[in-house]
DNA sequence: CCGGAGCGTACGATCGTTTGTTTGTAAGCA
DNA sequence: TGCTTACAAACAAACGATCGTACGCTCCGG
């Protein structure tokens, strides 16, 4: 017999899986079970019901997230430094928790109104913040705006897409994704030599 | 009593509404016969299946896709152009179209293998034939491509997004959208005069 | 020997689908 | 025009399957 917090994992782990391939409402509890060594109905020694395993995998992701951004928001330099830190924050969270976001981004409609909107809420806070450091570039006409929010949106997207496709071992590492990803994003904002910002930043120590 | 083909369109309409707010998982037959003022067992005279239903709501889109890009690329001019049109197209394409496009790109997994391997086929080719564009460009000097798959990935992502949140009589008109994710694009691929050339393109009489 | 953990079984609900029947409507014929 | 026939379409009801969940029993390790 595992110990219970083992147990516990394994099913977080298998469940986590499965909703990643399959989708929340389109995995059953048996399935999760079978995928775990266990019957169905032991998995209600270690879970409280089907959503709440599903808040477990999603895990408080998003709040893992906005904290992250807080720390990127801390760094120093202008606000193209700040907002180059955010990004680089952005995708490398979507790549690197890449399953977990992807969960949390496809199911949430699957929670019930209370969960739902709590995260929902969150996750629009943090695009607003993200469209803020956007905008503070282009008042400090440190970058050429053509739509806060769309370049927002479009940043947010990349993050979002980047989480459904990205698996450890693939063609590219996961920094040169990142960097890739972050000189993109700063080419679209037209920030003077965007591509240079992000080499230095890669590689501090090179002067 | 209405006509067969009426009937038909409106359990479309609404299977579509409820298929993009819920997800066609967590929808019934018996809420979509409901909306469309049915009871559960009727709608057999209309559909095959509840797949069968989802096939008929995402309906050939993926082939509308491919068909307009195909056109795009039969445009006047250098390889940029081209590429300039391939991208118009994709993000109007992915405004205009926005639900059948996000429940196309949500729910395939739902399918059964066949219909869902056709569409996975169509899909990965439409890409292919996007990042064959971009490379196309960067082999002729014209854009100085970072990474020709991610700049690709990069933009089909802004079109999914974009299906996500596009509704008629939003903030920015339908064209602005398109021109404004079309300059992003081409930003990000560091087009000479990457702005004026959407410009130009919006504006073709201006000389 | 006590409690946590797994198992077997079953529950009520709900799903997609099928069936037998009724009903509204349009065409064919007197 | 009136009556009949035919058929598409809507209905009520039920089907078997499967879902999430609950419960009681067994077993093993500390």
């Amino acid at each position: 017999m595992r110990s219970g917090l083992d147990t516990a994992k394994v099913i977080r782990d298998k469940a986590a899986e499965l909703f990643f391939e399959k989708g929340y409402d389109a995995t059953t509890l048996r399935e999760v079970a079978t995928a775990a060594g266990l019957k169905v109905g032991s998995l209600y020694n270690h879970i409280a019901s089907k959503e709440d395993l599903l808040l477990q995998v999603m895990g408080g992701i998003i709040d893992d997230l906005v904290e992250l951004q807080q720390q990127a928001l801390g760094v120093e330099g202008d606000a193209v430094e700040r907002l180059r830190a955010v990004i680089e924050c952005h995708m490398r969270f979507h790549a690197e928790r890449a399953r977990a976001v992807y969960i949390g981004n496809t199911n949430v409609r699957s929670l019930s109104e209370g969960p739902r909107a709590e995260i929902v809420a969150k996750r629009s806070a943090y695009e607003r913040i993200l469209e803020a450091q956007i905008e503070a570039a282009g008042d400090a006409g440190l970058v050429q705006l053509i739509d806060a929010r769309l370049h927002a949106y479009s940043i947010v997207a990349q993050g979002f897409h980047v989480a459904g496709w990205y698996r450890e071992g693939g063609r590219k590492s996961l920094d040169d994704i990142v960097a890739d990803y972050t000189k993109i994003a700063l080419r679209e904002l037209k920030v003077v030599d965007a591509d240079e910002r992000v080499d230095v930043a890669r590689a501090p120590a090179e002067a």
